[in-house]
DNA sequence: TAACTATGTGATTATATACTCATATAGTAA
DNA sequence: TTACTATATGAGTATATAATCACATAGTTA
């Protein structure tokens, strides 16, 4: 049992470590792909709002928001904050906020290669 | 039947044509959100891999990692060639990249509120 | 206190996704 | 031609996710 601390390979554990931060990565970026939960994002933008305000804005059932809000809390993506009655939320990490104009950069090439294709018939 | 086409307010509109971009989004981001899709993009950033290697790489069957690889290349995030025998896979977007930057800096935060909360206990 | 409002959650159902195995296809090399 | 290799895909199963409804909880206001 002497010397059990060394028995894994630094390169072995160094592995095991990526596919720990890759699960993690996932887990936020699954917290992102979703249509509401972006649109819930993109409302999010401009600051904090309730729960009740943010499910009017996407046009959904409260309950419903009410889920996918936590799913972006235990995400890390949002956090809360009582205030009275209702619970306001907001972005956490900011930087989320690139990912969009990358994402649009992205839809702009693909409508792109769809033109061409559209011209090559 | 006549003015059909200003039938529906620009509003409307506007908003309908949101929801079909957040779709869009949300589905680059279904195509990124999987640990066995981070770890190929990962490996991918250096520049293009065939299957085989990419199945190697990440240690997954070649069959459930050609599946992966076309969920992604439907999304606009990779493209492929064919080259022999094997087919060829790089990202298309390279601006994914900045992507895991960003969540590398959430994952930090995370793990930062996290040394609060064992140094609080 | 009682009535009200905002939010969260359990249970159910429907749907989507991932993985595995077997098999098909396409190109290579003998 | 046959044997081989890389890749893709159909079918089945297991699991995860989303939406809905009913209900519970917490805070507000009268």
């Amino acid at each position: 049992m002497a010397g059990k601390t060394r028995q894994t390979c630094p390169c072995v554990s160094r592995k095991a470590g990526r596919r720990v931060v890759y699960e993690k990565q996932a887990e936020i970026l699954k917290a992102l792909a979703h249509p509401l939960r972006v649109a819930i994002l993109d409302f999010l933008k401009d600051g904090e709002q309730c729960v009740c305000d943010i499910a009017k804005h996407v046009n959904s059932e409260r309950s419903n928001v009410s889920r996918h809000l936590a799913v972006m809390v235990n995400a890390g993506v949002l956090e809360s904050r009582k205030q009275g009655l209702n619970v306001m939320y907001e972005l956490k990490a900011l930087c989320i906020l690139d990912f969009f104009s990358c994402l649009e950069k992205c839809l702009k090439v693909q409508a792109k290669d769809t033109q061409k294709l559209m011209k090559a018939l």
